[in-house]
Order: C-alpha cells, then structure tokens, then sequence
DNA sequence: TGTCATACCGTCCGAAACAGACCGTATGCG
DNA sequence: CGCATACGGTCTGTTTCGGACGGTATGACA
C-alpha cells in the first residue's frame, strides 16, 4: 500500500505546517493551527500529539528528542515528507467543499417547518442574522489583531468573504421574508 | 443528565427532517437527507439508520414496526421529541461557522511555502480556480434540475452562494498574482 | 520564603462519526 | 430465463472528537 493512502487532510496540516515552519513540536503545532487554519477548521489538539507519531513512522517526519528538560520531541520533515506534501499539492483535488453551518441548520428546519408563520419566521431569521453579524464582527477584530502580524494571511482572508456572503445571505432572505 | 446533552448536530437533523416530512424511515431519511442538508454536509448513510433508534431510546422518536412484507420501521416525532427540537431551535447558536475544503487547504500551504516563487504560485491559483468553476457549474447543473421540484430551498441557495463567494476569491486572488 | 494561581505541555479514554464493503429483494427488460 | 439495476439495510474496523485529567514551570504576593 502507497503511503500516500495512509494519509488524511489532518497529515497533510501537519506536514504542510512543519514545511512553513521549520522543525516543531506539537505544541508548537497546536499553536500555530489554533492561530491559522484553526479560525475555520477545527482539530482538537490531541491529534497534533497522535499524528506526528503516526508520520514518524511512516518515514515523512524525523523526531528528535531533546535531552534537557521535559520529554519533547522535535518533529522535522524528512525528504520523503516533503516529496509527499509536493505531490499532494501538485495533484488536483476531487474533493468538495464542505461546510458545517449549525446556525444554517436551525434556519432550515424554521423556514420549511412553519411555512405559514411568515411572522414568527422572519424574527428568526432577523435574530439569525443579527447573530451573524456578530460572529463577523467578531472575526473582524481578530483580523485586525492578525493583520499586524501576518498580512496575507488567505485563509482568513477567505474566511472572512465566507462571512460575508453567508451575512450578504441572510440580509436578502430577511428583507424578501418582511 | 439531561436529554440535551445526549445530543448531537446529526441528532437535530434527524428530528429536524422528521418534523418536516412526517413519520419516516431511514430510508426516506436517507433520501430527503440527500436532497437537502446532503449538498453541503455530509452524513454517512448509516448513521440515518442507528440515530433514530438513539433518539428512540431517549423517548424523542417513538418506533412503529410495519407488519407487511420487509422489517422496516416508521419513525415519529413524540411530544418531547418535538419539544427539544423546538428548545433547540429557540436557543441560541454558539457554535461557529466551519468549513473544509481541501483545495483551500492546498492554497494555503502553497501560498506560503514558497513565496518567492511567483510563476509557479500563479499557476497553481489558476488551476484551482479552473477547478472552482468546474464544482461550480456542477453544481449549478443540479440546481437547475431542483429548481423545477423544489423552488426556495435556502439550503441549496445558500451553498450556491457560498461557491460564488469562493470562486469570486480565487478570482480575485489569481488577477492580484498575474 | 512559602503557597497560590496560572499558564504551559502532554496523555488518555469513551463515545461518536466515518467510509464503505457487503447482502438480500424487487423490478424491469431483452 | 438471465441479467442489470435500483431499493433497503446491516456490519465492521478505523479515525476523529471532546474533554477530563495530570504533571511542571513561572511569577506574584503575603
């Protein structure tokens, strides 16, 4: 079996991480996905502990363990990890978006629910929406904090639009409800 | 412990199609699931088949097994079950916005691995992009088939909008590197 | 100087979710 | 009749998930 089956998206953060930043532990690793991808992917960090182990083995990490102190090991890409991640990210990717939404969700099931309460429904949907703008507005402060330190950050900056498009969204429905 | 704590996002749907479409089997769950929520969430179809029985045990579904021909059981809403969807729907939502998407995840590390290497960087935007409007017009594709069943689908239009939003941004980001 | 609080760093575990192989049973159709 | 295809459902092994838990530095303050 090729390595490259025994790989999830969860492998490829951690290698792709490792190649932004040198050498890591996986606390450094907790903190740099909690501080980048994490804004829109979530990974409990216990699985920034198990992976590295995992990739270890399989040859695309290299763990050095440090004498001084508390047990920790340094993970750095060997040369096979690194032709993995280049391969990974030359090929095309048949995989499709996805997205978990559970404010969406609670607006689904509102909308069809009751189709006739045309009234209680655009409450919903008005509190729904004034949620959003919060949780955008949210995200905005953060961004500001985060611009000052990296400016392209394309991630966020794409997180952002999703924000945006999803406000854009529930304005219009809002308006086409009252 | 209380019910609600029992319950997961997949527990909400499953009442949540329940409430919209009537008594159901898994199988019609599976189905209008599809359909609907499917487009932009994924559920593995067994779970449509072991939820309910949890949800059953936990007195929100209660069970009618058909006499007839294959062992299939019909699932219905009991009162409680219909009042923690309603409390559900009621409260608050503090979860946030998440999403995954593989190619964005390549774009990422691409960005940044190699800064100085524009060309290449280029190329690989564009053919993400090129990628993008493909998802997209697929998409598009299937909703032109819903459209004719199913009109105001804020589900389907909204996932529509949110390819939108991420084709826009490759886009855009592809004219800022060329 | 002790002791307390608060990061920091990491492990562990039970419960879900996940992917997808597999398996019967109808139904149509050449 | 023989075959293909859709329907309806079960089962299993593996990952992921959340989050509780437990140590260890560090600094503040009495």
């Amino acid at each position: 079996m090729p390595v490259a089956d025994r790989l999830s998206p969860t492998s490829y953060v951690v290698l792709g991480t490792i190649a932004l930043r040198g050498p890591s532990t996986s606390y450094d690793l907790k903190r740099a996905v909690g501080r980048s991808i994490g804004y829109f992917w979530h990974f409990p960090h216990a699985q920034l502990y198990s992976e590295p182990q995992r990739l270890a083995e399989l040859g695309l990490l290299a763990a050095e363990t440090e004498a001084q102190g508390r047990r920790r090991r340094t993970f750095r890409l060997t040369d096979s990890g690194r032709a993995e991640l280049k391969a990974w990210l030359a090929e095309p990717t048949p995989e499709h978006f996805q997205m978990r939404d559970i404010a969406e969700l609670k607006l689904f099931f509102n909308e069809v629910a009751e189709p006739g309460d045309v009234e209680r429904l655009a409450r919903e949907q008005i509190a729904a929406h004034r949620e959003r703008i919060a949780v955008y507005e949210d995200m905005q402060a953060r961004y500001a904090d985060l611009d000052a330190v990296a400016k392209r950050m394309i991630t966020l900056r794409l997180g952002l639009e999703m924000e945006h498009a999803a406000l854009r969204f529930w304005t219009a429905l809002v308006d086409e409800v009252s």
